[in-house]
RNA sequence: GGAAGGGUGGCCGAGAGGUUUAAGGCGUCGGUCUCGAAAACCGAUUUACGGGAAACCGUAACGUGGGUUCAAAUCCCACCUCUUCCGCCA
């Protein structure tokens, strides 16, 4: 949610800078529905301010022992009327806060103007890239010789989309899952093992509702929701509360299964890993100071990196465009591995500075010099293993017919080094 | 799932329709005293929205949302949550 004041003190500047982000945002409607509320809103004040004083006047009126029974039936009116006006004033304030909640973060001043992901710009690339020419086999293929997992009785039991890892595969998502949280642990961030159902108002708070409910899992009975990523749950955890100042940043780190229904992103890249219902993510959190956050942002990139070359797997880093930026993001790194066997990047991190859009949401504060202000958040992919999982395949696969295992993988396979057919 | 009892400021805790401007205590900050500190004493100590150049003024908030009333922390209803007991259960 943006601030008020900057879209009522200049509407001009929000409208230039959610029009770089390219989709309309009715922003003039914002403005009309703000101005009603308050005008609603000052109306509603006046007219409790004369209750007030009737009332001060019957207490009085009736300390003294006088009658009151006139004055009463003369107030009793002004009721009706300010039942009426709350009425009004309260529509107000929903419609307003409705429209709220679907506009957009305003981009960083940083971040590259662009229409698409065709626009985004690469910062960096780290690793061998191997030739176009060479022939790799693709993951599928190495997981069907090694028997690491299995769609089609995924799709038995749940449908496509929710893969069952086997024998070595399934051990190498949790090898993959402990290495990410321990290095984070031993980078300082706090692990954290969440609630995978959340409720509407957490949903809400980081900005997931009331925008991308069909793309949710939802438990109607109980009107629950099951976590797209741990960043809900995590991020939530702090709703409502003032933080020690001295205390930011907090970093956390979680890991949870993502349920995605992924309604209308069907067609391209859905083969395999590439684009799943349920998935395994390590994800990391942070609540930052606000002149912080832009340093914090570096931080969680890099930790993100440093996962990717411990894993020996090549990689680029993208800025993203204002026209590919996710609805609550002010700024956006992806992290994209490279499959030599489908000769393409794969984003396998997403690390965003929402700068303090969820905190107003979610009312996430810290006192920073005597005035409780809200904090800035931030999250990373740290990472998510679906598409590792490919890109880790298809990078360490021998000329023997095994998969090769970087060092720091080792000791979560009792010193093995290689996984070779069961 | 059933029963009972709770939810009040940073914390503890009183308040049971109008002298609440939420007592009292703890904590925190400032001051007096002191070489300095402690103690004692004095004072201050929520937030949000609206108006105003400012001083300040108005409104709201006692778990949440409704209701009754001229007036609600206080009465009524629903829900959330905590504690204890019972039932069921990994």
């Amino acid at each position: 949610m943006l601030d008020p004041k900057l879209y009522r003190e200049d509407p001009e500047q929000v409208r230039a800078a959610l029009l770089r982000r390219g989709k309309g945002f009715d922003l003039d409607a914002l403005l009309r529905l703000d101005q009603e509320k308050r005008a609603l809103g000052a109306e509603l004040d006046g007219l409790k301010a004369e209750r007030n004083s009737a009332s001060e006047a019957i207490a009085q009126l009736k300390r003294s022992g006088g009658d009151a029974a006139a004055a009463i039936e003369k107030t009793r009116s002004l009721g009706n009327r300010i039942k009426e006006i709350q009425d009004k004033a309260d529509a107000a304030e929903e419609n307003w806060r409705s429209l709220a909640l679907l506009c957009p973060n305003l981009p960083h001043a940083s971040v590259p103007d662009g229409k698409s992901s065709a626009d985004n710009k690469v910062v960096k690339t780290w690793g061998e890239i191997p030739s176009a020419e060479k022939s790799f086999p693709d993951h599928l293929e190495i997981g069907a010789k090694l028997k690491l997992f299995d769609f089609e009785r995924g799709a038995k039991i749940s449908g496509r989309g929710f893969p069952i890892y086997t024998g070595m595969g399934a051990r190498l998502e949790r090898a993959l899952i402990n290495f990410f949280l321990d290095f984070h642990v031993a980078s300082g961030f706090t692990e954290i093992s969440p609630p995978q159902l959340v409720s509407r108002a957490s949903m809400t708070g980081t900005g997931q509702l009331p925008k991308f409910e069909e793309d949710m899992y939802r438990c109607g009975d109980d009107d629950l929701f099951l976590v797209p990523t741990a960043e809900v749950p995590v991020t939530n955890m702090h709703a409502g509360e003032i933080l020690d100042a001295a205390s930011l940043p907090l970093s956390y780190c979680a890991y949870t299964a993502c349920f995605r229904r992924e309604a209308g992103s069907w067609g391209a890249d859905t083969r395999g890993f590439l684009r799943l219902h349920q998935f395994d993510k390590v994800e990391m959190v942070k609540f930052s100071l606000p002149e912080k956050s832009y340093g914090e942002l570096e931080k969680l990139r890099e930790q993100g990196e440093e996962l990717l070359r411990r894993l020996e797997l090549p990689y680029r880093v993208l800025e993203l465009c204002t026209g590919d930026l996710g609805f609550g993001a002010a700024k956006c790194y992806d992290l994209e591995v490279w499959a030599p066997a489908e000769k393409k990047w794969l984003e396998v991190s997403s690390c965003s500075n929402f700068e303090d859009f969820q905190a107003r949401r979610a009312d996430i504060r810290a006192k920073i010099q005597g005035k409780p202000l809200f904090v800035h958040t931030l999250n990373g992919s740290g990472l998510a293993t679906p598409r590792i999982l490919v890109a880790f395949l298809e990078n360490h696969y021998t000329e023997k017919g095994t998969v090769r295992l970087p060092t720091v993988l080792r000791p979560y396979f009792g010193g093995l080094e290689e996984i070779g057919p069961p």
